[in-house]
DNA sequence: CTTGAGCTTCCACCTACTGGAAGGTTTAAG
DNA sequence: CTTAAACCTTCCAGTAGGTGGAAGCTCAAG
Protein backbone atom coordinates (compact mmCIF):
# COMPACT_ATOMS: atom_id res chain seq x y z
CA UNK A 1 0.00 0.00 0.00
CA UNK A 2 0.90 3.44 -0.77
CA UNK A 3 2.35 6.04 1.76
CA UNK A 4 -1.05 8.07 1.42
CA UNK A 5 -3.12 5.06 2.31
CA UNK A 6 -0.72 4.63 5.14
CA UNK A 7 -0.79 8.06 6.04
CA UNK A 8 -5.01 7.83 5.84
CA UNK A 9 -4.75 4.41 8.32
CA UNK A 10 -1.83 5.63 10.48
CA UNK A 11 -3.21 9.43 11.17
CA UNK A 12 0.69 10.56 10.72
CA UNK A 13 1.35 12.61 7.99
CA UNK A 14 3.30 11.39 4.87
CA UNK A 15 6.09 14.14 5.73
CA UNK A 16 6.24 12.41 9.33
CA UNK A 17 6.53 8.56 7.70
CA UNK A 18 9.11 9.64 5.48
CA UNK A 19 10.62 11.88 8.37
CA UNK A 20 10.60 8.46 10.25
CA UNK A 21 12.59 6.54 7.85
CA UNK A 22 14.92 9.01 7.36
CA UNK A 23 15.54 8.46 10.71
CA UNK A 24 15.75 4.67 10.78
CA UNK A 25 12.40 4.35 13.63
CA UNK A 26 10.44 2.59 10.20
CA UNK A 27 12.12 1.32 6.90
CA UNK A 28 8.98 0.63 4.32
CA UNK A 29 9.73 -1.54 1.21
CA UNK A 30 9.93 -0.20 -2.14
CA UNK A 31 7.49 -1.21 -5.20
CA UNK A 32 9.05 -1.84 -8.33
CA UNK A 33 8.35 2.13 -9.19
CA UNK A 34 10.36 2.83 -6.42
CA UNK A 35 7.45 4.10 -4.05
CA UNK A 36 7.49 2.54 -0.41
CA UNK A 37 4.95 0.07 0.62
CA UNK A 38 3.33 -0.51 3.47
CA UNK A 39 2.13 -3.80 5.19
CA UNK A 40 -0.60 -4.08 7.65
CA UNK A 41 2.68 -4.87 10.37
CA UNK A 42 3.83 -1.11 9.13
CA UNK A 43 0.50 0.58 9.69
CA UNK A 44 0.38 -1.25 13.09
CA UNK A 45 3.68 0.06 13.93
CA UNK A 46 2.69 3.74 12.64
CA UNK A 47 -0.42 3.93 14.65
CA UNK A 48 1.44 3.06 17.53
CA UNK A 49 4.18 5.98 16.80
CA UNK A 50 1.34 8.51 16.51
CA UNK A 51 -0.29 7.16 19.44
CA UNK A 52 3.32 7.33 21.42
CA UNK A 53 4.13 10.46 20.00
CA UNK A 54 0.86 12.08 20.74
CA UNK A 55 0.99 10.54 24.41
CA UNK A 56 4.85 12.69 24.95
CA UNK A 57 6.93 9.87 24.36
CA UNK A 58 10.28 10.65 22.78
CA UNK A 59 11.39 9.31 19.34
CA UNK A 60 14.14 7.29 21.24
CA UNK A 61 11.49 6.15 23.85
CA UNK A 62 9.46 5.22 20.63
CA UNK A 63 12.40 3.52 19.18
CA UNK A 64 12.76 1.74 22.55
CA UNK A 65 9.07 0.96 22.54
CA UNK A 66 9.47 -0.22 18.82
CA UNK A 67 12.51 -2.60 19.46
CA UNK A 68 10.17 -4.52 22.31
CA UNK A 69 8.18 -5.46 19.61
CA UNK A 70 11.12 -6.87 17.53
CA UNK A 71 12.45 -10.51 17.53
CA UNK A 72 15.99 -9.76 18.15
CA UNK A 73 14.87 -7.97 21.08
CA UNK A 74 12.60 -10.21 22.80
CA UNK A 75 15.30 -12.58 23.25
CA UNK A 76 16.66 -10.41 26.04
CA UNK A 77 15.34 -9.72 29.62
CA UNK A 78 16.51 -5.69 29.43
CA UNK A 79 13.07 -5.74 27.23
CA UNK A 80 10.98 -6.46 30.22
CA UNK A 81 12.62 -4.29 32.37
CA UNK A 82 12.19 -1.50 29.48
CA UNK A 83 8.47 -2.43 29.02
CA UNK A 84 7.79 -2.11 32.88
CA UNK A 85 9.51 1.12 32.81
CA UNK A 86 7.33 2.51 30.46
CA UNK A 87 4.08 1.17 32.54
CA UNK A 88 5.58 2.99 35.59
CA UNK A 89 5.36 6.15 32.99
CA UNK A 90 2.39 5.23 31.57
CA UNK A 91 0.70 5.45 35.13
CA UNK A 92 2.49 8.64 35.72
CA UNK A 93 1.08 10.11 32.68
CA UNK A 94 -2.65 8.98 33.24
CA UNK A 95 -2.54 10.19 36.61
CA UNK A 96 -1.36 13.92 35.40
CA UNK A 97 -4.26 13.29 32.86
CA UNK A 98 -6.62 13.10 35.56
CA UNK A 99 -5.32 16.02 36.97
CA UNK A 100 -5.27 18.17 34.26
CA UNK A 101 -8.89 16.93 33.55
CA UNK A 102 -10.01 17.68 36.93
CA UNK A 103 -8.91 21.33 36.94
CA UNK A 104 -10.71 21.81 33.42
CA UNK A 105 -13.88 20.13 34.24
CA UNK A 106 -13.75 22.54 37.38
CA UNK A 107 -13.72 25.11 34.99
CA UNK A 108 -15.92 24.37 33.04
CA UNK A 109 -18.74 23.66 36.00
CA UNK A 110 -18.03 26.89 37.93
CA UNK A 111 -16.94 29.39 34.83
CA UNK A 112 -19.84 28.94 32.71
CA UNK A 113 -19.58 31.71 30.52
CA UNK A 114 -20.74 34.50 32.42
CA UNK A 115 -19.74 37.41 33.94
CA UNK A 116 -19.27 35.90 37.44
CA UNK A 117 -15.85 36.87 38.94
CA UNK A 118 -14.43 34.06 41.14
CA UNK A 119 -12.68 31.67 40.16
CA UNK A 120 -11.76 28.24 41.98
CA UNK A 121 -9.05 27.40 39.27
CA UNK A 122 -6.08 28.35 40.60
CA UNK A 123 -7.04 26.22 43.80
CA UNK A 124 -7.50 23.28 41.75
CA UNK A 125 -4.53 24.09 39.30
CA UNK A 126 -2.74 23.83 42.93
CA UNK A 127 -3.38 19.74 42.76
CA UNK A 128 -0.10 18.62 44.69
CA UNK A 129 1.61 22.24 45.56
CA UNK A 130 1.96 23.69 49.37
CA UNK A 131 -0.79 25.72 49.79
CA UNK A 132 -0.66 29.79 48.44
CA UNK B 1 11.79 33.33 44.93
CA UNK B 2 14.54 32.64 42.29
CA UNK B 3 14.38 30.60 38.81
CA UNK B 4 16.75 27.54 40.15
CA UNK B 5 13.52 27.03 43.13
CA UNK B 6 11.17 27.78 40.65
CA UNK B 7 12.60 24.98 38.76
CA UNK B 8 12.78 22.42 41.23
CA UNK B 9 9.54 23.34 42.44
CA UNK B 10 7.51 22.88 38.58
CA UNK B 11 10.15 19.93 37.25
CA UNK B 12 10.96 22.54 34.21
CA UNK B 13 14.51 23.23 33.94
CA UNK B 14 15.43 27.14 34.79
CA UNK B 15 16.45 27.03 30.65
CA UNK B 16 13.02 26.27 29.32
CA UNK B 17 11.10 28.71 31.75
CA UNK B 18 13.41 31.16 30.48
CA UNK B 19 12.45 29.68 27.20
CA UNK B 20 8.73 30.37 28.12
CA UNK B 21 9.30 33.71 29.12
CA UNK B 22 10.92 34.76 25.69
CA UNK B 23 7.62 33.81 23.56
CA UNK B 24 5.19 35.31 26.39
CA UNK B 25 4.12 32.08 27.63
CA UNK B 26 4.64 33.05 31.53
CA UNK B 27 6.37 36.37 32.59
CA UNK B 28 7.91 36.56 35.84
CA UNK B 29 8.44 39.52 38.02
CA UNK B 30 11.93 40.78 38.12
CA UNK B 31 13.84 41.24 41.77
CA UNK B 32 15.76 44.71 41.84
CA UNK B 33 18.99 42.56 41.51
CA UNK B 34 17.79 41.95 37.74
CA UNK B 35 16.94 38.25 38.70
CA UNK B 36 13.45 36.31 38.07
CA UNK B 37 11.15 36.05 40.89
CA UNK B 38 8.51 33.73 40.89
CA UNK B 39 5.76 33.16 43.32
CA UNK B 40 3.15 30.68 43.86
CA UNK B 41 0.94 31.68 41.46
CA UNK B 42 3.92 31.26 39.41
CA UNK B 43 4.56 27.73 40.30
CA UNK B 44 1.32 26.48 39.47
CA UNK B 45 1.16 27.60 36.11
CA UNK B 46 4.79 26.35 35.94
CA UNK B 47 3.86 22.81 37.05
CA UNK B 48 0.57 23.45 34.76
CA UNK B 49 2.91 23.60 31.74
CA UNK B 50 5.11 20.68 32.70
CA UNK B 51 1.75 18.50 33.03
CA UNK B 52 0.39 19.49 30.01
CA UNK B 53 3.51 20.01 27.60
CA UNK B 54 4.53 16.61 28.71
CA UNK B 55 1.07 15.13 27.58
CA UNK B 56 1.24 16.61 24.37
CA UNK B 57 -0.33 19.70 24.56
CA UNK B 58 1.73 21.79 21.68
CA UNK B 59 2.87 25.40 22.84
CA UNK B 60 -0.22 27.66 21.40
CA UNK B 61 -2.22 24.74 23.50
CA UNK B 62 -0.97 25.38 26.48
CA UNK B 63 -1.20 29.11 26.27
CA UNK B 64 -4.73 28.55 25.39
CA UNK B 65 -5.25 26.36 28.54
CA UNK B 66 -3.72 28.95 30.27
CA UNK B 67 -5.48 32.02 28.93
CA UNK B 68 -8.52 30.28 30.40
CA UNK B 69 -7.00 30.95 34.01
CA UNK B 70 -6.99 34.62 33.26
CA UNK B 71 -9.65 36.80 34.21
CA UNK B 72 -9.89 38.45 30.63
CA UNK B 73 -10.70 35.21 29.60
CA UNK B 74 -12.93 33.91 31.82
CA UNK B 75 -15.89 36.55 30.94
CA UNK B 76 -16.11 34.77 27.40
CA UNK B 77 -18.29 31.69 26.43
CA UNK B 78 -15.52 30.90 24.12
CA UNK B 79 -13.58 29.73 26.77
CA UNK B 80 -15.88 27.66 27.77
CA UNK B 81 -16.06 25.53 25.01
CA UNK B 82 -12.16 25.66 24.69
CA UNK B 83 -12.38 23.71 27.93
CA UNK B 84 -14.90 21.72 26.64
CA UNK B 85 -13.31 20.85 23.46
CA UNK B 86 -9.79 20.07 25.65
CA UNK B 87 -11.70 18.14 27.81
CA UNK B 88 -12.36 15.39 24.84
CA UNK B 89 -9.02 15.55 23.75
CA UNK B 90 -7.89 14.41 27.21
CA UNK B 91 -10.59 11.54 27.21
CA UNK B 92 -9.34 10.23 24.02
CA UNK B 93 -4.81 10.51 25.31
CA UNK B 94 -6.51 8.53 28.50
CA UNK B 95 -7.83 5.86 26.18
CA UNK B 96 -4.66 5.75 24.20
CA UNK B 97 -2.57 5.47 27.45
CA UNK B 98 -4.91 2.87 28.73
CA UNK B 99 -4.22 0.92 25.14
CA UNK B 100 -0.57 1.41 24.89
CA UNK B 101 -0.62 0.25 28.74
CA UNK B 102 -2.46 -2.98 27.75
CA UNK B 103 -0.35 -3.49 24.78
CA UNK B 104 2.73 -2.92 26.90
CA UNK B 105 1.34 -4.90 29.62
CA UNK B 106 0.58 -7.99 27.39
CA UNK B 107 4.47 -7.43 26.52
CA UNK B 108 5.38 -8.21 29.59
CA UNK B 109 3.15 -10.82 31.04
CA UNK B 110 4.03 -13.10 28.01
CA UNK B 111 7.02 -12.48 26.68
CA UNK B 112 9.11 -12.77 29.99
CA UNK B 113 12.22 -12.40 29.10
CA UNK B 114 13.68 -15.68 28.19
CA UNK B 115 14.09 -17.12 24.80
CA UNK B 116 9.82 -18.21 23.64
CA UNK B 117 9.86 -17.34 20.30
CA UNK B 118 6.10 -16.46 20.12
CA UNK B 119 4.54 -12.92 20.98
CA UNK B 120 1.12 -11.64 20.66
CA UNK B 121 2.21 -8.47 20.49
CA UNK B 122 1.12 -7.42 17.39
CA UNK B 123 -1.97 -8.34 17.89
CA UNK B 124 -2.64 -5.91 20.67
CA UNK B 125 -0.61 -3.11 19.11
CA UNK B 126 -3.66 -3.90 15.92
CA UNK B 127 -5.91 -2.76 18.18
CA UNK B 128 -8.72 -0.60 16.70
CA UNK B 129 -7.02 -1.88 13.21
CA UNK B 130 -8.31 -3.99 10.48
CA UNK B 131 -7.24 -7.46 11.34
CA UNK B 132 -4.09 -8.95 9.43
C1' DC C 1 -2.31 11.31 -24.70
C1' DT C 2 -3.03 14.70 -21.61
C1' DT C 3 -4.50 16.16 -17.06
C1' DG C 4 -4.38 15.67 -12.26
C1' DA C 5 -3.47 13.27 -8.17
C1' DG C 6 0.07 11.03 -5.87
C1' DC C 7 4.72 9.69 -5.44
C1' DT C 8 9.97 10.80 -5.26
C1' DT C 9 14.13 13.65 -3.34
C1' DC C 10 16.08 17.78 -1.65
C1' DC C 11 16.38 21.96 0.81
C1' DA C 12 14.71 25.53 3.64
C1' DC C 13 12.02 26.79 7.41
C1' DC C 14 9.65 26.26 12.01
C1' DT C 15 8.84 24.93 16.92
C1' DA C 16 10.50 23.85 21.22
C1' DC C 17 13.97 23.55 23.51
C1' DT C 18 19.24 22.95 25.16
C1' DG C 19 24.27 23.94 25.75
C1' DG C 20 27.82 27.07 26.37
C1' DA C 21 30.19 31.49 26.70
C1' DA C 22 30.84 35.87 29.09
C1' DG C 23 29.82 38.28 32.85
C1' DG C 24 27.25 40.09 37.19
C1' DT C 25 25.44 38.60 42.19
C1' DT C 26 24.94 36.10 46.36
C1' DT C 27 26.39 32.97 49.93
C1' DA C 28 29.56 30.55 52.76
C1' DA C 29 34.09 29.45 54.18
C1' DG C 30 38.69 30.96 55.43
C1' DC D 1 37.50 41.22 53.79
C1' DT D 2 38.19 38.23 50.15
C1' DT D 3 37.87 34.50 47.41
C1' DA D 4 35.44 30.50 45.52
C1' DA D 5 31.27 28.15 44.53
C1' DA D 6 26.88 28.48 43.11
C1' DC D 7 23.70 31.28 41.71
C1' DC D 8 21.78 34.51 38.22
C1' DT D 9 21.80 37.40 33.61
C1' DT D 10 21.82 37.76 28.19
C1' DC D 11 23.11 36.15 23.80
C1' DC D 12 24.10 32.97 20.28
C1' DA D 13 24.53 28.49 18.31
C1' DG D 14 22.94 23.78 17.98
C1' DT D 15 19.54 19.93 18.35
C1' DA D 16 15.01 17.40 17.88
C1' DG D 17 11.08 16.66 15.47
C1' DG D 18 8.83 17.85 12.08
C1' DT D 19 6.59 20.82 7.87
C1' DG D 20 6.23 23.47 3.34
C1' DG D 21 7.49 23.93 -1.24
C1' DA D 22 9.94 23.14 -5.60
C1' DA D 23 11.23 20.06 -9.38
C1' DG D 24 10.39 16.04 -11.42
C1' DC D 25 8.60 11.06 -12.10
C1' DT D 26 4.32 7.78 -12.21
C1' DC D 27 -0.18 6.21 -12.48
C1' DA D 28 -5.36 6.08 -13.35
C1' DA D 29 -9.24 8.38 -15.73
C1' DG D 30 -11.23 10.51 -19.56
Amino acid sequence: MNIGTASDHSGLPPKTIRYYEEIGLIKADRAPNGYRDYSETHLHKLAFLHRARGLGFSIEECRQLLALYEDKSRASGDVKELAEQKLVEIDRKMLELRELKKSLGHLVEHCHGDDRPDCPILDSLAEGLAPQ
